[in-house]
DNA sequence: TAGATTGTTAATCGATTAACAATC
DNA sequence: TAGATTGTTAATCGATTAACAATC
């Protein structure tokens, strides 16, 4: 049977939905429409109604979406309506502030372990972690089956580091370091640079 | 007279290969070709080509780019062959951890100051940084002329930091809260936040 | 009922790719 | 010269928007 493939730019979208519909419940609302999420997110309100369509029917005529049950429904597509293991790979100011960072866990994503192959810094504390060696890393994360991972290394170990988390079993990889990294095919990367975005804006100043 | 408009998703990828030139010229490369950059990037060389020509003809048939040539221009494109100033917003882990990574000064952007609300943290020090008081951040910013900041406050404080950068002269906001902003036309906001990209990968898992 | 808003279709718009003459 | 690669055009592909019947 012909299986539909979403857009991927569409999957991306979905994520952002989400975000401001939980937001919407912590307004104490029961309800929405695709006319006020698009001005609300700056997307047109016929760009949200055929995203969400791929996936189902979720609204109603005349009244619009119920929050709590589409949000719901945008996490049982997005497979966050579970938790989600990560491991932090570098333990410098970045990775620290990954591992520390509080924005995870109640989206359902919660930092396990954090690596660095600096002697200085194994063993030693960061918040609730303690910083664990590189040349451990692929025995730890298949024992404990984690499949996302957060590159905070220098640019030049970043590909390194793929290498081993993808023999790891890691399949999503956020990838802070600027450079572009190759995998597998099976294996995602999402990129996150400051500087490319702050390239982006200064081109319009 | 007609002023050609580049499209938005053009100018998004030439930092991504400006950041490849850059590296190619570490690896003392001198020249490269469309179908090179390509294969280093995961984008067809068609499309480089294309994205290339909109701002004029840098390459050589037969030949391909000259590296050092082809980065200077799109230096010059985004306007980045010269140096900017940026301020960061939240004085947490994130927002220490932006205002001491290296990888800022070397690509043309400078952390000059950071601001928090926190009085227990207003005047101490972040690396070579005062951390200042958000209550004159308008006027400081502003006296500096500084156009490029970075939000890394909590969520639920985004958007009035955000009102304030506007009002202090700012163009240009990254934004690490995850919220989505609203701010004046002429004033450009890019966002990362790593859940979203996380819940982006995790619909492929 | 009248008003609002969905889900969907068709039309439009925009971006990517294929192909190739030009030429180094 | 032969081979390589550009810049560009036209074709294709994909994404967005407009419009509206259905219906709450």
């Amino acid at each position: 049977m012909a299986q539909k493939i979403i857009p991927n730019i569409v999957i991306g979208r979905l994520p952002v939905y989400l975000r401001t519909l939980q937001y919407m419940l912590e307004e104490g609302r029961q309800v929405t429409s695709s006319q006020e999420l698009g001005e609300r997110l700056g997307f047109s309100a016929a760009q949200i109604r055929k995203d969400l369509s791929q996936f189902g029917e979720f609204g109603k005529q005349g009244t619009g979406y119920n929050i709590q049950y589409l949000a719901d429904q945008l996490q049982g597509i997005l497979k966050v309506n579970r938790d989600w293991d990560v491991v932090v790979v570098g333990a410098g100011d970045l990775g620290s502030a990954l591992a520390r960072y509080q924005g995870f866990a109640n989206r359902g994503f919660h930092v396990k372990m954090i690596f660095d192959s600096d002697s200085q810094k194994i063993g030693t504390e960061i918040g609730k972690f303690i910083i664990l060696d590189s040349a451990d890393m692929i025995t730890s994360i298949q024992a404990a089956g984690i499949r996302i991972a957060m590159i905070a290394v220098p640019a030049s170990d970043a590909q390194e580091a793929a290498n081993q988390l993808v023999k790891a079993g890691v399949k999503a990889i956020l990838n802070y370091a600027p450079v572009n990294l190759s995998v597998p095919h099976g294996v995602r990367v999402q990129y996150i640079d400051p500087v490319i975005h702050m390239q982006h804006m200064t081109y319009y100043n």
